[in-house]
DNA sequence: TTGTAGGCGTTATCAG
DNA sequence: CTGATAACGCCTACAA
């Protein structure tokens, strides 16, 4: 049904070795035979078949990537956007591993079902413990992390500064002369106890030290990771004695439609209630919301590009094992001195 | 370095008949030396090669996604989502591949690299012309069609009616009392003329017929579909002789920071102004917007439910080939009679 | 229930 | 620059 590599061959008067050099090495190939080969392939329909190359050269093209969450999630989306743009013309394609219970992830780990099945591995965002990252290289494929730890489990990696960017921009609310200051945490549920996520634990940190620093009592507000983060934030929020006058959320995704909310309770921002978020989404900035800028996407990209060069053999051409991005705030709206202030 | 086969025989001394069978056909193996081979595979590591395996049935258990959008987009990481859910556990990883330019676009159809390399082809919320759909079919494997047009080049297809989701909620305005209504809409650009995206013209067709049908002449704003959309609808708003009564948005991801917008600068929703969206997005439900609810993660799921069917010869379980969905309006916070009813 | 052996389509090696 | 041929690792008749 399909035309092989040889009725190519008999249909351009060559070898089959001569056609296979046509798509592989066309700088080894005659240019008149390469044109031979190129009309009767493009006649009969050929294209080479990736499963048999791939096969040959026991490489296997394929990317695994891990991760605890959905796909679709706000970093995770930008993040395959950015691999796949890097291993998608490079012939590579991403695998996306979900692993979201202990259970499913003992599972994995045990059985390693990627094992000779991908030429690496991407960790996003969450931390492998100490079996797991030999177990990992034992498949003998490079390793890499975004916003991953522990640093040293990976062949390659690149993070930001949680802890560091949520102390700054918590010090940002509170130069300005907050002190009456909320973090909105989403705390590890039963569910996901030990489970992969570690970044809300990190910038929860940060917002602590920021606050000890400034020899400010932190308030953190616990609520559960699910579709109805904001009724249950305003909820805890109108609950307190009294509004703060600033609010710091563990995601943009919270504070977006938050700052939202509260305007339509009558809460002006940044007059009433400074709020700042983390990660700048895209709406982030079309809402005017002071936050913390990372790019997924191209942190995506930058880890494709390595990994690329290791499966390349142009190990040289890695300079930088682990990478540590520095922290943007981006400043916009959302945040004013508190009213107390003119008292 | 890597055990195959041949190894885990020698170690399990059966012959690699018998592993190949005791992973592929369980069944077909005694259970005693099934527990040899499985523990012998286990004590080497060993997984059998996808490579290997794929190559010798002939498949690629890899799935083409087609698309002229980002992957991030909040629909096509739905849809992706979906698809991955179901063709994960069957063993097939989906590539995604953006079509950007209508030059990228010829020259995919005229190349097709992915035929012999994928077992078949999701086409995401694109028109492919008349042409086109043939090339497709020329591979040989199943296309299927999401949003996407015309329904008879498919081997199966789901949709939705935008026309008619859109006709419904723009006819909830003008039954709650609102003739002064403005579409917000994201024309074609240049560069994106006669592309693969088509929901945006058939949603302003659905406006159209809606304030026909009411004898009201219809509002269009068109603004460039970039980082900006906020900014361009604010300043286009601004710049009417007055504010309408209503905005209908053609997608949630402009009606959400909209409304935000619109609050920040004192209009009051929807005392003042109602708004509605299309997507039903996750915020939308968080900030109350009234929106046509669609659900691409499901429609996702459900057509690589019928690809697989298709895949495993199983045709007589995909009894339905198109299927439209209806099309469903949630109504929430963001809609009210227009407050000239009270003059 | 298990073993033998041929073949899947390509690439790489080596000779010409 | 091109051709012949041996792998690559697994699966599946078919035979035992």
């Amino acid at each position: 049904m399909q035309n092989n590599i040889e009725d190519v061959a008999k249909l351009a008067g060559v070898s089959i070795a001569t056609v296979s050099r046509t798509f592989k090495h066309p700088d080894l190939v005659a240019s008149k035979t390469k044109n031979k080969v190129v009309s009767a392939a493009k006649e009969l329909d050929f294209s080479i078949s990736r499963s048999a190359s791939v096969f040959q050269t026991g490489q296997t093209y394929r990317i695994a990537m891990l991760n605890n969450d959905r796909s679709s999630s706000w970093f995770n989306a930008e993040i395959y956007e950015g691999l796949n743009q890097v291993f998608q013309p490079a012939g590579y394609d991403i695998a996306f591993y979900q692993i979201l219970s202990s259970n499913e992830r003992h599972k994995f780990f045990e059985n390693l079902p990627i094992r000779r099945n991908v030429d690496a591995v991407i960790v996003a965002s969450f931390n492998i413990s100490r079996d797991e990252a030999p177990r990992l290289h034992s498949m003998n494929v490079p390793i890499a992390g975004i916003n991953a730890i522990p640093e040293d489990a990976f062949s390659v990696s690149i993070s930001i500064d949680d802890v560091e960017a949520m102390q700054l921009i918590t010090k940002h609310l509170i130069s300005i002369g907050h002190r009456d200051i909320v973090f909105i945490d989403f705390p590890s549920s039963p569910k996901t106890v030990g489970m992969l996520h570690f970044s809300a634990t990190l910038r929860a940190k940060g917002f602590k030290r920021a606050c000890k620093d400034a020899r400010i009592n932190p308030v953190i507000i616990d609520i559960p990771n699910d579709d109805h983060i904001v009724d249950s934030a305003l909820a805890k929020l109108f609950a307190l004695d009294h509004m703060p006058t600033a609010i710091c959320c563990q995601q943009d995704s919270l504070a977006v439609p938050l700052m939202t909310c509260l305007r339509q309770f009558g809460y002006r921002i940044p007059e009433d209630i400074s709020i700042v978020g983390f990660d700048d989404i895209g709406y982030a900035s079309q809402v005017g919301l002071t936050t913390v800028h990372q790019n997924p996407k191209e942190m995506g990209a930058t880890i494709a590009e390595r990994v690329l060069h290791l499966l390349n053999g142009e190990n040289e051409k890695v300079s930088v094992k682990h990478e540590m991005l520095d922290s943007q705030i981006v400043f916009r709206g959302s945040t004013a001195p508190p009213r107390t202030e003119n008292k």
